[in-house]
RNA sequence: GCUCAUGUAGCUCAGUCGGUAGAGCACUUCCUUGGUAAGGAAGAGGUCACAGGUUCGAUUCCUGUCAUGAGCACCA
């Protein structure tokens, strides 16, 4: 007699072992069909896994957080089927899910090539069709040594060699099809269904050079047609909105091989940087800080001090002078250190808030570099407060209110926030990390927030809150932040004098809410795909004459709107005012003025936006009052 | 940094199985003065990323370097 606990609390009696796939099926019909594979006593098994005791059960559906990569998982057997049935000598080797699907990796005798893709994606839908029971076994190492020997699959019988004897190894068998895995997998090859095979990548055996070559193929795998097309289209949206393009097809920014990783503003580009700082120095206005400006270069004693040298070299830039060494700073607090120390400080004074547009450089791996979005020169909205222990609280929820009230006015309502704890490789004992982590969930919990938490992703000298926006085609990037740093403090000499006389050492809070100006515009420029809201367009409206008759008009309007501080140009070339509009429409400027013999007469301004809605005639006046209400920020 | 791919006119791309290159748009000039997403004609524009090698001859083949892209790892 073995009894089944259900989720729900529920207790199932049977007389005999039963299945995971029993127990659905004696649950109900609809169950028993939807069933992908079971979780026993928090293990993840398959549908077909006998149990054999007293357990707790849970049926794993599509609807079960655990299916997706299930499915993934399957699909990557189902390819590597799929393969070897198209292409008979072709071996499998390691075939994990990743991030929106999977890959896996073959031998062959020539490289897979992108024409290929079809026919193994043709394949692999035949043998859905077939609906091929997937089938768990069990052997020793060395009898599964053997087996894949006798396949001719030495490189599966490699990986299994590096398996300890003692271990039994599980197998899965669809069809003609075996592989080494540890499951669980799919029931059946009817299961799956909403894949595609995106492409071909080189990869060598074991990630090591001297290796053989092998074709890698990747494949992207979803719960239905549904998510596999949205997830399709999000990544053809991506690609006309990447920020690269619209760069250069605004006349933004570019980039060149001189200075790999670092950006050339031209003037559309800078206008929009100029109204994101300005629009971040009213927050540090707002809320307390003050604005300094610190040397590019400091001597490296300083970094050795602030742990910098040990934790952060490899990521640094030097640069010589008479027998000096100097670091390009890679962050901004050091500085604000020096800054603070300059004086003595009372309690009385705490929190000190500093900030600083603070242009940072790092040496990030050359494979890193993306566009504006990963950058070796950067500037982030960087601002450090000393504050006491007692301050910390209110510190982070003042700063977790302000930051929110930003990503808004920027047009992003979906912030995800998480708390990146200690990593690896750190500074300081655990009680001080134990402090810092408690200080920021107490005050999270104050804010009346969600949040998740990642283990050892904090930064080397405390643990950070990271805020995440999701952009209007879904996607997530973390921009802002907030740490706490109990270290730097004291090894950089911080103090100040409390109630009793005594020297203390502040708290540090490192925190940043945009993060990178450069990537903060680079995420608005593919949130907006280039039209961004008026506030911020490099140029706001554009006076087009539609004869040289209305020229001195124009200039008149758009220099009327220039007075007023509006980014207005004219635009007086002889072309007809259709070819015009087109062309400013595409440049994303927001608002295209038309002036003609009729509004030269009358002395008003025909209004038209970049989407082609006709605002109609209006006086100057009238349209200064829109404009100005809609950039008011 | 690793793997693979790519690098041709300002931009987007063709092309050359080895004999120094072409389109569209943009640009210049001329015609056209036209009311809401491309008016017409002519013209100019390229050491084919860089450095070596093979060759009578290399933009094309080979090697290396640099950069870029995709993925991995890393990260603001």
């Amino acid at each position: 007699m073995i009894e089944i606990t259900l989720p729900d609390g529920s207790k199932r009696p049977f007389d005999h072992p039963v299945t995971v796939q029993e127990v659905a099926a004696s649950i109900g019909a609809g169950l028993a069909k939807a069933t992908l594979a079971g979780k026993v006593d928090g293990q993840l098994v398959d549908a077909g896994f006998p149990i054999g005791h007293d357990a707790s059960v849970q049926i794993i559906t599509e609807k079960s957080p655990e299916a997706l990569e299930i499915l993934r998982h399957s699909t990557a057997h189902l390819m590597g089927q799929a393969v070897q049935r198209l292409f008979p000598g072709a071996q499998v080797t390691i075939g994990p899910v990743i991030d929106n699907g999977f890959y896996y990796d073959f031998a062959y005798e020539r490289p897979f090539t992108p024409e290929d893709l079809p026919k193994i994606e043709a394949e692999m839908h035949r043998i859905v069709d077939e609906r091929l029971p997937v089938t768990r076994s069990v052997k020793s190492r060395d009898a599964a040594v053997a087996f894949f020997r006798g396949l001719g699959e030495e490189y599966k019988a490699e990986i299994i060699e590096g398996i300890p004897a003692n271990e039994e190894l599980s197998l899965y068998t669809q069809g003609e099809f075996t592989d080494l895995c540890r499951g669980p997998h799919v029931p059946n090859t009817g299961k799956l269904h909403s894949f595609k095979l995106m492409k071909v990548a080189g990869a060598y055996w074991r990630g090591d050079s001297s290796n053989a070559m092998l074709t890698r193929i990747y494949g992207t795998a979803w719960l239905n047609d549904k998510d596999l097309k949205a997830y399709l289209y999000q990544l053809e949206e991506a690609e006309k909105r990447d920020h690269r393009k619209i760069g250069k097809q605004l006349d933004l920014f570019h980039q060149q091989e001189e200075s790999p990783g670092m950006v050339f503003w031209h003037a559309n580009g800078w206008a929009i940087w100029q109204q994101l700082e300005q629009y971040m120095r009213g927050v540090y206005q707002k809320s307390g800080y003050q604005e300094v400006r610190c040397p590019q270069i400091l001597d490296v004693s300083l970094w050795k001090k602030s742990g910098h040298w040990d934790n952060y070299k490899e990521n640094m830039f030097f640069t010589e002078s008479e027998k000096r060494t100097f670091a390009v700073k890679p962050m901004n607090c050091p500085g604000h250190v020096l800054v603070y120390n300059q004086g003595l400080h009372s309690y009385r004074e705490l929190p000190i808030r500093i900030a600083e547009f603070g242009s940072c450089t790092r040496n990030e791996p050359s494979g890193a570099l993306h566009g504006i979005m990963r950058v070796r020169a950067f500037t982030q909205d960087d601002g450090h407060i000393f504050c006491t222990p007692g301050q910390i609280e209110s510190e982070v929820t003042a700063f977790h209110a302000q930051a929110m009230q930003v990503y808004a006015d920027f047009g992003f309502d979906k912030i995800e926030v998480a708390l990146a704890l200690r990593p690896d490789k750190r500074i300081g004992g655990d009680d001080v990390w134990d402090r810092a982590e408690a200080a920021l969930r107490a005050a999270l919990s104050r804010a009346g927030v969600q949040w998740t938490e990642l283990p050892g992703e904090g930064a080397f000298y405390g643990p950070k809150i990271e805020y995440h926006m999701r952009d209007s085609i879904g996607r997530d990037w973390q921009v802002g932040t907030m740490q706490v740093d109990f270290m730097m403090p004291e090894r950089l000499g911080a103090e100040y004098v409390d109630e009793n006389s005594q020297k203390q050492h502040p708290v540090m809070l490192h925190r940043a809410i945009v993060g990178s100006m450069e990537r903060f515009i680079g995420i608005l420029l593919e949130h907006y795909a280039g039209a961004l809201p008026t506030w911020l367009a490099p140029v706001q409206v554009v006076v087009l004459n539609i004869t040289d008759a209305h020229a001195a008009y124009a200039g008149q309007v758009a220099q009327t709107l220039v007075d007023r501080g509006f980014r207005a140009q004219v635009d007086l070339r002889n072309e007809k005012v259709g070819y015009k509009i087109r062309e400013h429409a595409m440049q994303k400027v927001p608002y295209l003025i038309v002036v003609g013999d009729r509004e030269k007469e009358t002395g008003t301004v025909a209004v038209r936006t970049r989407t082609g809605e006709d605002l109609g005639n209006m006086n100057v006046d009238g349209f200064i009052e829109r404009m100005g209400t809609e950039t008011r920020h």
